[in-house]
This record gives structure tokens, C-alpha cells and sequence, in this order.
RNA sequence: AGAGGAGUGGCAGAGUGGUCGAAUGCGGCAGUCUUGAAAACUGUUGUACCGCGAGGUACCGGGGGUUCGAAUCCCUCCUCCUCUGCCA
């Protein structure tokens, strides 16, 4: 979430900005925060004052008890239960302002980049390059939901049967190819210097809160009720959320993960013709990297990260294009994000494959992920993340870019990954 | 899952109703000494909020309660340890 100072200083930006967003009422918004803000101060001050006035009078009746006064302790009793009954409806009422603000502030999005391009919707996102040739195929060509069933690599009516629908079930070479995917992404981050992890792919509210799928993205994670966990949407939850109220060491920074994990999501009111087969899953697998970063360090981080994710795409071969997010599709806790799509051949169509963002101190400010600046003030950092990337879609393209008569080339450099060449 | 025990500052570990944001040791930082290092010595060393500042307030696993006053007493939740049970 942003932060009340920040707003306070820069409030024309702050407006400017979430305009871009199409959000109605900014100001009204805004300014609900900073009253909050200024009452939060106010009922703290007067608080603050009434208890140290209690905190002297309880010693001072301490004092008095020792030296065996008791009538006279018994007196300035009187004034001191005054003073409680004001503090609890105080303290009731700081709390309640301190909700209302937090509210409202989980309800502000961030602040969107100044390269963001005006827009509503996907329709408006810009194109920043195009890489690759667009295979030209025969009339043969099929979507990849009938090659996997030609060639009996993935089982959606299985996973129908056992799960629902939306949760595919992979099969022999299709497996395989899967496994060798993770393996590969997994290696390459690590080669570029992003240390592994393996977390839980359940969190509890805390750490939805932390990252910002909550309270935004409730309807979107699966819950489970009887002990309050979600199933993660992305590996950034788990992955962010291990530097929750930490304090980073200056010679720590920065900090590279990558991890792999399966990833949920229900998709509520988003299916429609267009998500057949792989382009849209309740679960799939994704490798994601995430970075922790100084300020002045994360827009050059986010290119690092772009970089990254272009280097998988050119050595998986895979024509792409790389597109800066509008401000109406930009997410909600997001600065900047860079989407990467492919080229599915015979869709016809681009599949995104990678979302890679700054989401600057908005999530630092929730996590409270901070560390000491030189001047040995505490700071918020910055947080970035990246998909490293998504399979489904990844494998759609791969398996229609590269089917022929008899059957779909393996890109290269997987091949030591699957064993094979071919399916 | 049942029974018992325990959660204190970066770590270890005192503290069972007032003078405790908290002894002591270790670690960290700064300095003295030294050609340099080590040792020794001296000082310093949590976070957040409010305040221009002096300073104030809160935090001893989380939340609530008793009391003029809570690290200390009570309730509740969480976590860890031991034993029993179950189990990949």
C-alpha cells in the first residue's frame, strides 16, 4: 500500500496517477486518507498524554504505599480511574480510525509508472518489440488441444473425473516435457545468480495480505475454511512473503529467489471460448523470480529480469513480443509490468507467458520489508517479480510452432531435459 | 489427536506485581593502544508512533482481562519441546 506521507507530499502526482487508472474520485479518496491520518495523530496524542499522566500518578502511588500512606494513595486513586474510562474509549477509537485508514489504503492501488501508457483495457497496451520469425504452417496445422489428444500427452477429461475441469492430467512424454520445462527454467535462473527456494504452496491471510492478493484477489485463491489458508495464485506470495518484517542487512541486498511451484487459481467469470485447452488452467506450473532491491537499484533490476526472461524465450525459440502494461491493465499493486506473449501458430494468436513487474515500496509498505540506509534510518525497499516462466502456455506453443506431419520437434535445449527429440 | 513443559532484546540467559525497555554474558559498531591484526580497555548497540525539540507513548509469542500499576496474575489462541497414539 502507499504510504500516508507519500501521498501527503506528492499528492498531485498521487492524483495524476491513479486517474491514469480510470479510478473515480481520487481525490475524495485521498483525502479520506489524510483525515484519517491527521485524527489517527490527534487521538494518539491525546492518548499518549493521559497515559503518561497515569504511568506518574501509578508511581507516585507506588511511592506512597511504601511509605505506608495509604489514605492519601487511596485519593489519588479517584483521578486515575477517571483517566481509564477516557483511555479505553480512546484506545477504542484509535483502533477504529486505524482500521478505517488501513482499509482505505488496501483499496488504493499504486501509484502507475510515468512510461505508463493511458488505456482501459489489454486493446491498449503498447508494443515494445517483436522478436522471431512467425512459422508459416500447412493447412495440416492443429490447435494443441487436438495434438495433445493426437498424440496422448495431456488428459482433461481425466482430470475432470478427479479434480474438475481446468485441472489437467499429464501423461507420459507430455509429463516428461513438463519435468524437463521446470528443470530447465529452474537451472538457467539459477545460473544467472537467483538462489532456489521450495516453499509452501498454502498461505495463510498474513501473507496474501503482504503481497496484496488480499483483500484485492480474495474471490480469485482457493480458501480453505477450517484453517484459514489459501492456495497460492503465484509463487510471488510465498517467495515475497519470506522477507515479512525483516529488517534486510545492507550486505544481503540484493536478493534473487527463484522457485518452482504449482500455482491456483479460480478464474471466476473469466471462462469463455477463448480458453481452450492449455490457454487457461485452475492449476498450472510456473517458475517464478522475484527480487528485493534498494530503491535506487529496482528499475535497473526489472531490466535485468526482462532480460532474463527473453533469454529462455530465445533459447526456446519461440517468436515473442514484449508489451508495457496501460494503466488499465496494469495490476493492482504494480508500478510497471512488461508483459512477454508468444506466438501460437495455429491460434493465431499471442499467449502470455510472462508478467515481469516493480512493484516499487507498495509491498515493502505491507510486509514491512525494510533495511538500514547508510544514514542508519530504517527504509523501505523494493520488490520486483517475475514469471520465469508460466508451462502452459509455453507448451502450447512449443507443441503447435513445432509439430510437422509426424509429429512436434523439441526445442534443443530441452533435449537434455526430456531424452527424446521428438514427440 | 491426548498428557505434561516452555516461549524475554541478534544469540544465550536473569527477572513472579511498582524504581524493568528489562541484569549479565556473547556478538555487532565506534574509539584507545598497535606498523597492522589479535588481546585488553572505554563507550555504544531493538522497533514503531507522536513531537521543531526537550521529551512522551507502545511493544517481554498474538489477542483479551484483573489492578492505581503487569514481563510477572487470569482467560484464549499460536508456536516449540518431551511422552503416548496415528501416519507418508
Amino acid at each position: 500500500m502507499l504510504q500516508v506521507s507519500y501521498i501527503v507530499e506528492n499528492k498531485e502526482k498521487v492524483i495524476a496517477g491513479l486517474q491514469k487508472r480510470n479510478i473515480p474520485q481520487v481525490q475524495d479518496i485521498l483525502n479520506e486518507v489524510i483525515i484519517l491520518d491527521e485524527k489517527r495523530r490527534n487521538t494518539q496524542l491525546t492518548l499518549d498524554q493521559n497515559l503518561a499522566e497515569a504511568n506518574t500518578i501509578a508511581k507516585q502511588i507506588g511511592a506512597l504505599m511504601k511509605e505506608g500512606k495509604r489514605a492519601e494513595a487511596e485519593g489519588i486513586k479517584q483521578r486515575t480511574s477517571e483517566l481509564k474510562a477516557t483511555n479505553k474509549q480512546l484506545s477504542e477509537e484509535l483502533e477504529a480510525t486505524k482500521q478505517s485508514l488501513l482499509k482505505a489504503l488496501y483499496n488504493i492501488p499504486n501509484v502507475p509508472h510515468d512510461s505508463v501508457p493511458l488505456g482501459n483495457s489489454e486493446e491498449d497496451n503498447e508494443e515494445v518489440s517483436r522478436h522471431g520469425n512467425l512459422p508459416a504452417l500447412g493447412d495440416h496445422a492443429m490447435p494443441h488441444w487436438d495434438l495433445i489428444k493426437k498424440y496422448d500427452i495431456i488428459d482433461f477429461e481425466l482430470g475432470i473425473k478427479i479434480t474438475g475441469a481446468g485441472f489437467p492430467v499429464y501423461k507420459g512424454k507430455g509429463a516428461r516435457l513438463q519435468r524437463a520445462l521446470i528443470n530447465f527454467f529452474l537451472d538457467e535462473a539459477t545460473s544467472a545468480g537467483y538462489g532456489e527456494v521450495q516453499p509452501p504452496i498454502v498461505v495463510n491471510e498474513a501473507s496474501g495480505y503482504g503481497t496484496g492478493q488480499l483483500p484485492d484477489k480474495e474471490g480469485q485463491m482457493y480458501h480453505i475454511g477450517n484453517e484459514n489458508l489459501y492456495l497460492i495464485p503465484t509463487a510471488e506470495v510465498p517467495i515475497t512473503n519470506l522477507y515479512r518484517d525483516v529488517i534486510v542487512d545492507q550486505n544481503d541486498l540484493p536478493i534473487k529467489h527463484v522457485g518452482f511451484t504449482p500455482c491456483f487459481r479460480r478464474e471466476a467469470g473469466s471462462w469463455g471460448a477463448h480458453v481452450r485447452g492449455l490457454n487457461r488452467l485452475h492449476q498450472f506450473d510456473k517458475v517464478e523470480i522475484v527480487q528485493v532491491r534498494k530503491p535506487e537499484e529496482s528499475y535497473q533490476a526489472l531490466e535485468e529480469m526482462c532480460s532474463h526472461v527473453e533469454g529462455l524465450l530465445k533459447k526456446l525459440q519461440l517468436p515473442y513480443r514484449i508489451l508495457r502494461l496501460c494503466a488499465g491493465d496494469l495490476g493492482f499493486t504494480s508500478v510497471l509490468t512488461f508483459d512477454f506473449e508468444v506466438y501460437s501458430a495455429a491460434q493465431k494468436k499471442w499467449l502470455e507467458v510472462s508478467s515481469v513487474s516493480n512493484f516499487e515500496t507498495y509491498q515493502a509498505n505491507r510486509l514491512k520489508l525494510r533495511f538500514k540506509g547508510p544514514d542508519k534510518k530504517t527504509q523501505l525497499l523494493h520488490t520486483l517479480n517475475g514469471s520465469a516462466l508460466a508451462l502452459p502456455r509455453i507448451l502450447a506453443a512449443i507443441l503447435e510452432n513445432n509439430q510437422d506431419e509426424t509429429g512436434i520437434v523439441i526445442p534443443e535445449v530441452l533435449r537434455p531435459y526430456t531424452g527424446f527429440d521428438r514427440i
